[in-house]
This record gives structure tokens, sequence and C-alpha cells, in this order.
DNA sequence: TTGTAAGCGTTATCAA
DNA sequence: TTGATAACGCTTACAA
């Protein structure tokens, strides 16, 4: 970590070359002599001068960084995801940042400033508070790709899981076990992915032919108590359900939660599924059936769709689908234990 | 969203002022006319003008930007604290952007070079796996706080509990309750916090008249396995312990799955206390017993050091720590419930 | 109050 | 192969 304030003009008068030479030097531009770059390296080497990149930000509009705009970081769903980004991105010696926006439009519109300024070469969004039209402008000028969670009625680049299918498969295993009452507990924040999953979840009773009626999908909160509260509504009704899947691991360890305070036996008595195959989701007790996503593979594939993006600007819009998996843990029965 | 190439060149021509005036409107500056100002500001209204702050960076060394730096995104702990950071800085109009470096040197240079180059303000680092000497060279000549867990040896400005004093208490709290035995489950990762507890550990012990043997603290990784496996060896001791004190709540947590396959009731059997007051100590069951760190707090102290690092480059290095909290729950006792 | 022009640290064009 | 110099977009003395 040496500490200079050398510029490429001091490094050329001491090296007494151009500053042209120098920052051929430094861009191992093919036509210097073998000489001249002996030179120069050693004289950087010697007083740790390291280019500006501002500077050269400046001259060439490229940063080899690119931002990921997360809507929370409570969510440890995203740290996997990001290790895909970051190694793949390590790779290529792109650095990776991360903005967090809280939902808040404002300060998402702040970050992709750092996009539209030339600050970062790229974005990768898990999230939008924008509206459609905006989201689709500024990827027509910008490289933008979106992951997990695409805006709808936009057209990106974008990589998810089929959300749809996901919930489908889930639900068609509990009709599969034998259930005829089944409660979704869905949510109302990623807009996007909960209509699918609750299309998949009507589309599984169909199927399956079970009747659908409004009362079976709880609208709840991500996080435990919201679990808690949505199971509770849903075991109040007159006809409760037998079974439940949840869009998150947490909402499902919540549900589980207040079953236990009723008296239901989860695995036994009441069947759950949740979502995203969280850490917690093996740490409950019962553990948490549930559905994985491919995590590593999500943040790999969005890099490799922004490069595309970033070094062909003309580059044409892909929406990758990686499959799910489902998981079979204690929480649909003891013979999954 | 509106995007533009426009220059302030082009601004001031179609406006057929100068460049000049256009960044004096822009920058609020005191002398300039209303006339002037409506009319530039109209201007750029209309267009959807946006300096480019690459432009503004090269020329003014100021970035109005803060990087966060993280040793990893799967730790939840660290969400609270820069929800405290992006509040504080969003009231200083200071975006902030995060990076995770994963233990790697290397990484971890790379990103710092955003500080050296100026392409943010300032660091609030939160582990680093720089040399002691590195650090304190670079917090010298850049605004750099250390959150949580500064470096040993270092002096920068940095925020922090008392880690040894809140393992001290955690400790006694155990000792008062009895127990004349008692594991320790700590770490291998973060050195100076690690320390400190192990060092509150042992005197809360020795103020009990408790004799300390080195059998009693087990190293362990942060995760639920983890505890697992460090919760098994302490049981494997010819003489186990009574009692845990875990450095980590999802360390606590893997202890406690331990206990149950070897039919010990926490809370009852064992009692354990873990650190962090995470999110999940409220979810398992039971519910696990915990020494909370004013997460908020912690984030806008850091900032706020580190602003004072900004804005004044003599302003003194800083020790804040902040009280630790003690919180009570089922895997110390029922009568806590 | 406004304009002129230098300069921040690079890279790239052109000429030598 | 190398060097001189303009240019990237902005701010800020200094002059008017």
């Amino acid at each position: 970590m040496v500490v200079t304030k050398m510029t490429i003009k001091d490094i050329a008068k001491k090296a007494e070359v151009s500053t042209a030479s120098v920052s051929r030097v430094i861009n191992n531009a093919p036509n210097v002599s073998e000489e001249l770059r002996k030179k120069v390296m050693s004289l950087i080497d010697e007083v740790g001068y390291k280019p500006n990149s501002i500077g050269k930000q400046l001259r060439t509009s490229k940063s080899e960084k690119i931002l990921v705009v997360l809507p929370t970081l409570s969510n440890p769903f995203y740290a996997t995801i990001i290790k895909g980004i970051e190694e793949e991105c390590s790779e290529l010696n792109y650095g990776v940042l991360i903005a967090v926006i809280n939902l808040n439009n404002e300060l998402e519109r702040k970050y992709i400033e750092l996009l539209t300024t030339k600050q970062v070469d790229g974005i990768i969004s898990f999230f939008s508070t924008l509206a459609p039209d905006e989201i689709n402008k500024m990827a027509e000028a910008f490289p933008y790709v979106q992951c997990c969670e695409p805006t709808e009625n936009t057209s990106t680049s974008s990589v998810s899981i089929n959300n749809k299918k996901a919930a489908y498969d889930a639900v068609s295993y509990l009709t599969s076990c034998g259930h005829k009452r089944i409660g979704m507990i869905s949510g109302y924040y990623f807009k996007t992915s909960e209509r699918e999953r609750e299309a998949g979840f009507k589309e599984a009773l169909e199927k399956a032919d079970i009747a659908f009626s409004e009362e079976l999908i709880v609208k709840s909160d991500y996080d435990y108590e919201g679990g808690q509260k949505a199971c509770k509504k849903l075991f109040d009704l007159e006809n409760p359900p037998t079974a439940i899947f949840a869009v998150s691991d947490t909402i499902a360890i919540g549900a589980m939660k207040y079953l236990s305070t009723i008296n239901k036996i989860v695995g036994k008595d009441v069947d759950i599924v949740g979502f995203d195959n969280a850490t917690v989701s093996k740490m409950s007790s019962p553990t948490v059936s549930t559905v994985s996503q491919p995590r590593l593979e999500l943040g790999q594939t969005a890099v490799s769709l922004l490069m595309d993006k970033i070094h062909n600007s003309s580059s044409i819009n892909k929406s990758v689908v990686l499959p799910h998996k489902l998981i079979f843990r204690e929480s649909t029965g003891i013979k999954f234990k």
C-alpha cells in the first residue's frame, strides 16, 4: 500500500521520456522497446506509482467496475449470488461495487447515475423501483441487466429461474402427497416473482382438481413475524389447510412457529415448503423443505450478460432461465428426514 | 431518467453564456444573477443535463461517496450497521458503496485504491487483511475508519463495543447462575474481537474463582456446522461444561442442535449465550440469549468519525466505545422466557 | 456579475 | 519507436 502523489508526468520526467511513453508502458502497448519498458517499469515499481483512474476514466469513458443494485442487505439470499458475480468479474479484472436502495426511488436514481455518468460500466439490478419504460430507456443506452426479479413489462437482458414452474412443482409435490387443502403465504414486495409463484400455485391446484379460493393466498412480510401472522390467518379459516407453500424460508419458519403454538406438528399434521434454500432452512427444527435457486450460476450468468452489453452495445436482449430444484427436508414428512 | 450526452459546454453554448457561469449555477455559487440562474436552470431541466462527475472529481478530488469494506456478505450482522451508515450519509448527501473482500488481500488492495485514487472520499472498514503498519500509513494519508473489528496494533479512528467487557458480562451472568464449568466456542477469523472475548471469558472465570483450562475454549467456523462440531468437542471432554458462551448466535444454534442429539435440554441441562443478537437468535427454538451490539449507532458513529477525517485532515484519531447489552432468552433458563 | 483560461491525470492522434 | 500536444468535462483564479 505505497501511497504516492506521483503522476504520469513525474514518472516521465524522472525517466526522461514523454508521458506518452509511460502511458504506453503502463497499458502494455505493442510498440515500445524493451529498453524503454524496463526503464519505466523499474522506476514505477521503485516509487510505487499508481495511475490515477479518474484521469483515465475521464479520458477513456471506461471504469472497469460494475455496480450491483440490491433492494436490501438483510436478505442473505443475495450473498451467494454476489459471490458468483465477484468470481466472474475478478477473472475479467472488473471491480464489483454494491449499492443498497431500500425501496427508495430517489436513492436508486442516485446510484444509477453512477452508470449514466460513466463511473461504472454496467449495472446488475436485483430489484427496481423505476417504471418499466424508464428501465427500458436506460437499458437501451447503458449496459443494464436484471437478475432474479425483472420488473414486469421490461425488455432488458435478464436471468432468473422460472418462478411459476418452481411454485407449480412445489405445490404439485404437496398435492401428490394427498393434500386437498393447501394454503400459500405470498408477499407484496417482489411483484413479479410473487405473481408468477401464485400463478404456479393455482395451476398446480387446478391440475390436481382442487378448487381454488382467494382465502388460501395470504400476503405477508418477508420475515419471521410475518410468517407467524400469515399462518394464523390461514388457520383461523373455517377450513384450514393441511399444507402450506411459502415464498421464503423465513416466512416458512415463522409459520412453523405459529403451528407449534396451536399444537400442530409440522411434517405430520401440516406439511410446509419454503423458498430459496436459505441457510436458516437447514438450521430450524424441523428443517424446511424448499425450492433452491442456482445462486452461483445466477450471478455468473448475470455477469456474462452484462459483459455482452458492455463490449457490444448493439447486443440483443437475452432472457436466461436457470433450473430450480426441490429440496425435501423434515417439514414435509419424516420420511424425508 | 433522462439520458443525454450533453456537457457543460453544450449548455453554455445554448444559453449563450460561459461554461463558468453554468458551473456556478450548478453549484449554487453566491454571485450569480437571478436572471442567469433561471435561464440556465430551465435549459438544464429542459435537456436533462447531468454534470459528468468524473470531470468534477478529476478537478476537485472529491467524490461525495464513501466505501464500506466488508469481509463477507453472508453475515446479516452487517445489514443494520450499514443501514445506520446509509441513513447518516444520506443526510449529508454522500453515496455509500459497498465492497466485499472475502479475506482476499489482493482484492482488498484493489478496493482501497478507490480511496487512494480519490474515487471515494473515505473508507469504513469492517475487517482488514493488511498489516498494521500498512493500515496506519494509509489512515494517515486518507480518511479511513475501522468499525467493530479494528486490527490490533493500529491507530486509526474506530468504533466498536468493548468486546472484553461484553464477554465478561455474559460469562459472569453464567457464573452467577451457579455454573462452575463453562465452555467457550471462539473463532479463528476475527482476531481482535475473539482475543478480547476470550480474555473477558477468562477474567469472568477468575472473578468467580473458577479454574480455567485451555480445553474449555474451542475454536470454530462461524456457522451452524461449526457450532455443532465445536460443541461435540466440548461434550466429548471428560468433564463437559454445563454452560456455553459462543461468539456468534449461529454457532450457538449449532451447539444447541448438537446438544439435542445427545439429549441435553438447553436452558435446563445446559445454558447457552450467543453473540450479536442476530435475527436467527429469535427464530430458533429455544430462542438464544445473546449479547447485543448497538448496530445502528455503530454505523452512525463510523460515519461521523469518517466525516471528521474527510473535512479536517488533521483530525485526531478517536476510538469510540459503544455500550453492549445482554439479552436473556430461553437458552439460559425458562424463567427468562 | 460574468468571462477567460489554466489545470486536474490520463490517452490518442499525429508527426518525427 | 518515440514525443508533442490536444482532448476528456469540470472548477476556479483572475481579469474585466
